[in-house]
DNA sequence: TGTACATCAGTGAACGCGCGTTCACTGATGTAC
DNA sequence: TGTACATCAGTGAACGCGCGTTCACTGATGTAC
């Protein structure tokens, strides 16, 4: 065991990098940086420490890439939301018809969440978002509640709807979604079954049991 | 302006305690503590110091009640969580029949979890209650889901409920009410709507459309 | 009723710690000749 | 090809701060006589 804290330093196998890859310890620290706020769920659990600890560099190192602390996190959160959507962007493509794209939406919706607890956590249930990102238009999830807006006016327009508000019943089933994982994450001593059976039930019912 | 903090201490206003008369001021250090908590809605930004300031005590006087702050916090999650069952607990006792009561419980629910978001946050989105009361059966909203769980039976018994699983239903019912306060708190920036129609409308649709 | 004393709720100063951030510096990389 | 120099990514030490907690103390309250 060594008496000093065992991270590779430049001079014990980290390479220093050449001139004009700096941005690859960017990409470094970016990396350590979500990969530490999703493993925690906490801002204030992540420290400048930390972060250049995961990476292999000095605390100060971090300020030649990011002004600040706040600026770091901002970019984290940038980067954890985008990966969200693209997982679930895809995650839908895979379905034709409205009310089936809805659902499997609603399934990769709660199965990422399961999946990343820490990252969801961050992403919808923290002061950090807004915190960070104070400008009202940058919602994570508003796109999101869009899209499957847009499936629920098809699916009206093809009259498997009924009557409902599209918009509204969007609303309805993203809260449902929410619920779903959030309840999970954050009281699991509770026996709450199969996400996936309770979310088609769930779903559809919210639907007007179309489908 | 003085140079000094403005807080009462005991020599500028603040009556010293009689003999046996402590525990008035346990009270007040734990109304306190519940407001910070509440207010701010994260453990970490409560700290001893802005406690015993909001007392009008200084900080040491704390540790005459309470061993460490996580001795106090624990104190201080039992006092909003009681409170928040005992008025969700009025609320229901409003209503007859079984839906009805699924109902009044539900309005009650997202009303109260709005009008307090802070208390909401701490209770139901922080990892702060299962650390401070690692026993698994302590788990705020457990009777709460039995209650509606219990309602759901007596409904289903009253043949209002078709073949839905009571207990499934009322997990489903529950994830729908937490989404519906949660997203509302966490992602204000969103035209949600009324909460009250959209309660209203999601658990009728969850209880399958009976009612 | 008046005085000496015990009690103990609350004080004031200090501790060690981890934090975000700064600053003068070092030394490998790349360039000029 | 070899040497002197400029660059600048990253270091190491230190800063001031707020935190939870400790400790010897003070002085108003209550009691004994």
């Amino acid at each position: 065991m060594s008496t000093r804290p065992q991270r590779p330093t430049i001079g014990e196998g980290r390479h220093r990098v050449r001139r004009g890859e700096g941005d690859l310890l960017r990409e470094q620290i970016l990396d350590a940086g979500a990969r530490l706020l999703a493993d925690l769920g906490d801002e204030h659990q992540v420290s400048m420490r930390a972060v250049a600890d995961a990476v292999g560099v000095t605390p100060p190192s971090l300020y030649l890439h990011f002004s600040s602390k706040t600026s770091l996190l901002r970019a984290v959160v940038e980067r954890l939301f985008a990966e969200l959507e693209q997982e679930v962007a895809t995650a839908r493509a895979g379905a034709e018809h409205p009310v089936a794209r809805v659902l499997a939406f609603a399934h990769a919706y709660v199965e990422l969440g399961l999946r990343h607890p820490g990252r969801y956590r961050v992403l919808y249930e923290t002061g950090l978002v807004p915190s960070l990102m104070p400008a009202t238009d940058v919602v994570p999830g508003r796109e999101l509640l869009d899209d499957v807006a847009g499936d629920l006016e098809a699916a009206r327009a093809d009259g498997v709807l009924g009557d409902l508000d599209p918009w509204a019943t969007a609303a309805r089933v993203w809260q449902f979604l929410h619920g779903a994982v959030s309840l999970r994450i954050n009281k699991p001593g509770l026996p709450w079954g199969d996400p996936g059976a309770d979310v088609d039930a769930g779903v559809r019912a919210l639907l007007g049991a179309g489908g």
